[in-house]
DNA sequence: AGTATTACGTTACAATATAACGTGTCAATA
DNA sequence: TATTGACACGTTATATTGTAACGTAATACT
């Protein structure tokens, strides 16, 4: 896995990381026969780039300082096949994109949000999924896709202090 | 309650729900020395008129068939005050906003929203909150402020059968 | 009554996202 | 290998959602 700590310390190799976010799409890819262009490739960089969640528009910025600017549509295309794929969350609150460490592992998710350094943690706790299922089944309501994004503060801020 | 099912059934009195809605507002307003002007109830109204969200164009669409049309910001300062006093609750994943059946509880929530008829139920269910937070917590995270928004399919659609 | 605060109007604009249609590219097969 | 069909991307225009800045009017508090 890309990145086994949930927030990434201090001692974080992101240029590592980042490598294997991108050997992982490429299994991912070659594997469901799913096309990676150069385009989705440099998107799925960019948005790779950090752990904090990146805009759309923000791409569009990044990828016209390496030539050509590129349409809205053209990153918005990229996102989507990046988000077919599991690749990249959208997350909804921020209207925002981030990169997935666990691609392809088909999970719910829950997301984590930090505040003070925009960094954003990925969780897949099954509890608080059942629990959900179980509190709208009380009310007799199906679950298809749940939306958990929370705000708040991550331990790499709480240890800077307020 | 205005509302003590969280889905609205076949029996529900809609019109007797809105009249308990816009009366509690009044109450809460004038136990905490707010300003429920014309316009804001008029908006609390639009967006009570039923269990679905509305979106806030859609909500001066409603305003400007009473007679002139209100620019956006009207509308964005209204929902602003009405949030901020717990009538109206955003829902990000729709980019809508809902009135809220437990207005003056401060409460969290969870929403949930029905893809078949669009209905809006809302849970504040403490074990979920709590489970969120022992979840966030194992990774060192402080949780302020949980989104959690769960599409699916409500009873009464279920009933009526896919 | 005078004054501070709040609500709202007006105009302009920012930020996010999609529609419609055309062209090029790739890859599987006839 | 030439054909064809699906897919990726370009181009242009536009939709949708949300704010900024500044002024006037209404309310409430001395």
């Amino acid at each position: 896995m890309a990145n086994a700590e949930t927030f990434p310390g201090a001692d974080h190799d992101h240029h590592h990381c980042l490598a294997e976010i991108l050997a992982e799409a490429e299994r991912i890819c070659r594997h469901r026969k799913a096309r990676l262009t150069e385009r989705r490739r440099r998107v799925l960089e960019i948005v790779a780039e950090s752990h904090a969640a990146i805009g759309a528009y923000d791409i569009i910025d990044r990828l016209a300082a390496d030539g050509a600017r590129p349409a809205p549509i053209t990153v918005y295309r990229a996102l989507d096949f990046l988000m077919e794929h599991g690749l990249v969350h959208r997350l909804a609150s921020l209207n925002a994109y981030v990169s997935c460490p666990r691609a392809g592992a088909d999970h719910g998710a829950q997301f984590l949000i930090c505040h003070d350094c925009g960094a954003i943690g990925e969780l897949a706790d099954r509890a608080v999924e059942a629990r959900i299922v179980e509190a709208a089944g009380h009310v007799g309501f199906a679950v298809a896709t749940p939306v958990v994004e929370i705000a708040g503060t991550c331990q790499n801020c709480r240890e800077v202090g307020p």
